[in-house]
DNA sequence: TGAGTTAAGTTCATTTTGTTCATGAACTTT
DNA sequence: AAAGTTCATGAACAAAATGAACTTAACTCA
């Protein structure tokens, strides 16, 4: 169960939306205020998993507030629930780590959106231990490979050996590997190696050299660009 | 000319950095600073577009000066540059809304792509007049249309053969599964098991994962999420 | 310079995935 | 009770990713 706080001072929207968390069965609602006093102290005595907070309020600005709950290291997932207008509001609430934005007259299956990703989230979040550049961007949501890949991978290139090409060189950014050697640590043959590696190439995440050996023709050999 | 202030401590990060800055054309860098003294008055005086921020500096923790930041409203993007394998890192630089998030040793390929997605939200930020929920899910980068419910199923997924495909995975939790290998055991058609397998991974109660044979299209082999 | 060696680069049969759509069971409407 | 509707299912098909085997290339040494 989830532990939330509704911040609103609409009645019906409040209700609207406790009524609906209740009936997911995973959320528990511990609290609720319809200003921002009452909000203040009501989260310095108890922190919720997730606070929905509105953004006009009685006696004040929520985002003020929020920046303040910030400031003291508040750990709560926010989700905005608002009727405004402005541009400005939209880029304030992004720079103060608002986890989802809904705009009023809130849908009930865009809150609904909203919950999943906070669930899903926070799964991640607790199965993840340690901390890789695709591991961040899989939680930035940044599409991976904007600068030539996302569009479409080309033929014979898969997502999920991609990865797993990438992720050889997160564990060692340092090295130089030969096509071989990257299938070999994979359990990949040398031609399925071989094809990601010059897509990677391509895409300027990885560069190639040639090591000479004692004998024969070279090898070559990729790493990370830096 | 967007302009940037970086703060970080290590020299060749800091000028590595710089460099590429300098060689786009279209950054330019006001102020450098390199620990947390240095940058909190540098940024008490001017204000950048755009702020690269290391996590962890001589005098202190990068996360608790944008704290700070934040509860000013200091009006910057930041981005997070850092060797740190912690996840709490992470959650916490979400809800302070960093713009992006660099793992160390910073690649510039990866750095090329936060600008271009730092310029492109610039840009479409002033070109917003109103807001409505599909300006702010563009912004938020929301997957659209997928209002998929928790609560509802979508086509083709029955809640009967759901809790069969679940009890797969209960009895033998450690198993990794293709979808022929669930069907057979369930009696239904690969196409079926796939379906819901599909289904269980975007709820993220599974993965998936590859496994390379001698020859042919590598097996999706499906497991729980631990 | 050419013989010998090592590894890169290429091809395509093989295997498996991903998708489409007719089917019929269960349910609703007339 | 007959006709209509809905919708999960799976057979058949299309598309895709892989690696064994092969060809070509780059180098060393006598």
């Amino acid at each position: 169960m989830h532990t939330v706080i509704i911040v609103e001072d609409e009645v019906e929207v409040a209700h609207l939306v406790a009524q609906y968390l209740f009936s997911t069965n995973r959320y528990k609602v511990i609290g609720m205020a319809s200003d921002i006093n009452t909000a203040r102290s009501l989260l310095g005595a108890i922190t919720p998993d997730l606070l929905l907070l509105d953004v006009y309020l009685p006696d004040g600005n929520g985002l003020n507030l929020l920046a303040e709950l910030r400031s003291q290291g508040i750990r709560s997932e926010v989700v905005l629930l608002t009727a405004a207008k402005e541009v400005q509001i939209l880029e304030k609430a992004m720079q103060l780590g608002v986890f989802d934005f809904l705009v009023k007259p809130v849908l009930l299956s865009r809150l609904d959106q909203a919950l999943s990703r906070f669930e899903s989230r926070q799964l991640k979040l607790s199965a993840t231990e340690e901390l890789t550049q695709s591991v961040v961007d899989a939680f930035m949501e940044v599409p991976t490979g904007t600068t030539k890949a996302a569009a479409r991978l080309p033929k014979g290139v898969d997502q999920l050996t991609l990865q797993k090409i990438r992720e050889v060189f997160d564990a060692k950014p340092q090295d130089k590997l030969t096509a071989q050697m990257v299938g070999e640590k994979l359990g990949v043959s040398r031609s399925t190696a071989r094809r990601y590696l010059e897509f990677l190439l391509e895409c300027n995440e990885l560069a190639a050299d040639q090591s000479y050996g004692s004998i024969g023709r070279p090898e070559r050999c990729y790493h990370r660009v830096r």
